[in-house]
Formats: C-alpha cells, structure tokens, sequence
DNA sequence: CGGAAATTTGAGAAACATCAAAGTAGGTGG
DNA sequence: CCACCTACTTTGATGTTTCTCAAATTTCCG
C-alpha cells in the first residue's frame, strides 16, 4: 500500500523510513473504479490525491453542460482543486477515474501536520508545486502562441502515454477545442507525412 | 530601499527584523527605465525580481517576431523566467519595463541560502508559488472555457490596474490575440450597456 | 454479435486574423 | 504652449480557421 508513494518520496524528496513511518498514519487508500467521482463540483476538496495506479481527471463544467479538463494524472502524479483544498470553499472542479485506480489521499489535516513536522515534506510540496507551475505556463504559453498541429505534437510528444490511454475527445476538450477539430489536426499530420 | 519587499515578509510571512536583516545581505536593488531589459531571451536568468516600484512584464518571441505576454508584475509581485533561473538553461522569456521602475532583485545563491538558512523563507516561498499557480490555472481554464468577451471582462474586474497602466495591445497579447479583435470586442463591451 | 461510444467526414455559419487606412492621443523639441 | 511626430487605437473589407449540426463509419465492450 502507498508503495509508489513512498518511492517517489524516497528517491525524489530524501525521505527516510522513519519519516516515511511518520507520514504513513496520515495517509488513507482508496481504489476508484473507472468512471467514479472522487471529487464533484461543489463538494469541498477534501484531499491532495497521489496516484498509485490508474489515470484521473480534473474537469470544470459551464452551463451549457460542456466539459473541459484543466488536469490529467497518471501514475506518480498529484491532483486536486487546490484552492478548494487550501481555502476550504466548495470546489470548482470534479476529478473521476478515467481507468480503474489506486490512490493514496492525503487529508488537509495532515497536510498540515507533515508541513509542520517534516520540513522535507515542505521542500517536496514547494518542488511538485513548482514543477506544476512550470508545466502550466508551458502549456498556456503554447495555447497562446502555436497553431493546432504544433499543440498537439507537443503533447503527443510530452505525454505519450496519456494519448495511448484516453479517448481523443478528453484530449480535445484539454486543449480546448471540439473532437472534430482535433480529428481534422490530425488527418492534416498524417497527410502531410 | 526594498521597503515594500520588507513590508511584505513582515506581514504576510511572519518575518522578524532579525530575520530581515540576514536578508537584507542578499538583496540587490535594481532601477530599470521604461523600455529596459532585466532579462533578454537566451541569457541565463541570474535573478528572481520583486517589484517595488512600477511594472515589468516578461514575454516571449517567434520565429516571425510576434510578442506574447506571460506574465506582468506590479508593485508586491514577483517576475522572473522561472525554468532559466533553477536549472541555469537559457531564458526563453525576455523581461522588460513597462514604466520605469525600482526592483529589489534576489540571486540564485540568495536564494538557495535562504532557503537553506531560513523555513520561514520557503514557506513564503511555497505559497507564492501556490498563489501563481492558481492564478495560472484560472487564466488557462479561461482561454479554454470563456468568450473573449467574458475574458476580457475578467481580466479588467481582477487587475483594473493593469488595464490603466498599459497599452491596449499588450493586454491582447497577453490574451493571445490581435489588436484589431480586442478593440471589436471592446466595442462590442461598451454597445451592449 | 449487437449496441453504444467514439471518430471521421461534410456543409454552412460564426469567430478571429490579416492587411490597409483613417483617426486619436501623448510626448518632445522648437 | 503649440506643432508635429510617433505610437496606439479604431474601422473596414476580405480570407482563414474553427465551430456547429448532421450523418456515416469505425471501434470498443458487454
């Protein structure tokens, strides 16, 4: 349980098996089976999800009832409406399982004792969050600057993996666009090869 | 000299004027004219730059010489080609001054000794980069989701400001289109009411 | 195998870009 | 303080890109 957890901490953020020990009390598992809801849209958000295995969404949802998905998280990754989980205000996103999967759910709660008492924990949180920054103004700056062709080999190159596992509208809908836009992109690549 | 950086560690994370002064050693002030560069794509950005005094923004260039704005900083907010300046790789921002402007600049060693020397100077620093992260993550859910109309409206309620203190078509740049549509969707704005 | 979900294709409408030109405002030197 | 120059904004005409709606095809899963 929590095994790729505690790798990841391990290996990236210095963590030895005390700590980890100290970290382990607080942390609860939870499978998802394709489909489920860990977080809709109003509830707060309770937990910082750590994915174990399996693939998830983060979505928002305007009027009209149209999706648009802000994050994906494979294996290794962390999602959550961070502002929900940080302000406590009900959340503006719903995550679900795009796979089955396992998670390790970190609770506000201890959130805040692992910052308090583990200052590696702290230094981990600050590089994660930072790596999220960057990887976001990354992919605002291609939104605001590259044609279609040029966003969706960047993503296909970058995250490989996540087009083999999802169906091509969710990978629209997070670039912003309708599944027949993308279907035209993408006719055009092959064509031009 | 760095007044308002000061002012800002005291009352929003808990500095004391011991700590400040350990600080203080790190600081480099900096003045900049209107149309200077702090950082010019390519170089390596040596400095994480909070603003005292003015405004800067940071943008980056293609190959046909377009301009698209990342990011601006007014008074209290931190700017900086944040990849360049932890990894050493070459800025692809460049950053400039929009007025003229009084800086208080923080170089990597600084910062590392901080880091190192002070939590409470990571923990300041992991909620900025919360804070930037978030409001990334609202400005790409925009792109994506909203009418230019609606974000156009959006971005003159949350930084009325800015709107005064630069011209129209930094503020399309910064929203990832032409002058010329920005000035339709401001008509259309002002006919509707 | 059958049905539902996903993808592709097509045609027409809407949104946005481009290019050109006219209008406006701000700043600087005379 | 005015005149002028430059930078910025607006307007217009036209072209391209993307969306929408509809239908045909393909893929996936029970």
């Amino acid at each position: 349980m929590h095994e790729l957890f505690f790798h990841t901490l391990r290996t990236k953020a210095g963590f030895n098996d005390q700590d980890l020990e100290v970290i382990r009390t607080h942390l609860t598992p939870k499978k998802l089976r394709k489909k489920q809801y860990l977080l809709q849209e109003g509830d707060p958000c309770k937990y910082v999800t750590f994915v174990e295995k399996g693939l998830l969404r983060a979505y928002s949802i305007d009027e009209k009832g149209s999706e648009y998905i802000i994050q994906f998280a494979l294996e290794g990754w962390l999602i959550s409406d961070l502002y929900s989980f940080l302000t406590g205000e009900p959340a503006t996103y719903t995550i679900d399982a795009v796979e089955d999967s396992e998670l390790t759910l970190i609770s506000r709660n201890a959130h805040e004792e692992l910052l308090r008492a583990l200052p590696k924990y702290e230094t981990w949180i600050r590089m994660e969050i930072t790596a999220a920054y960057l990887a976001l103004q990354r992919r605002l700056t291609a939104v605001i600057s590259l044609t279609l062709e040029e966003r969706y080999e960047g993503f296909t190159s970058l995250y490989p993996d996540i087009v083999q596992r999802v169906p091509q509208w969710m990978i629209a809908s997070y670039m912003g666009l309708t599944p027949e836009t993308l279907s035209r992109v993408r006719k055009k690549i092959t064509e031009r090869k």
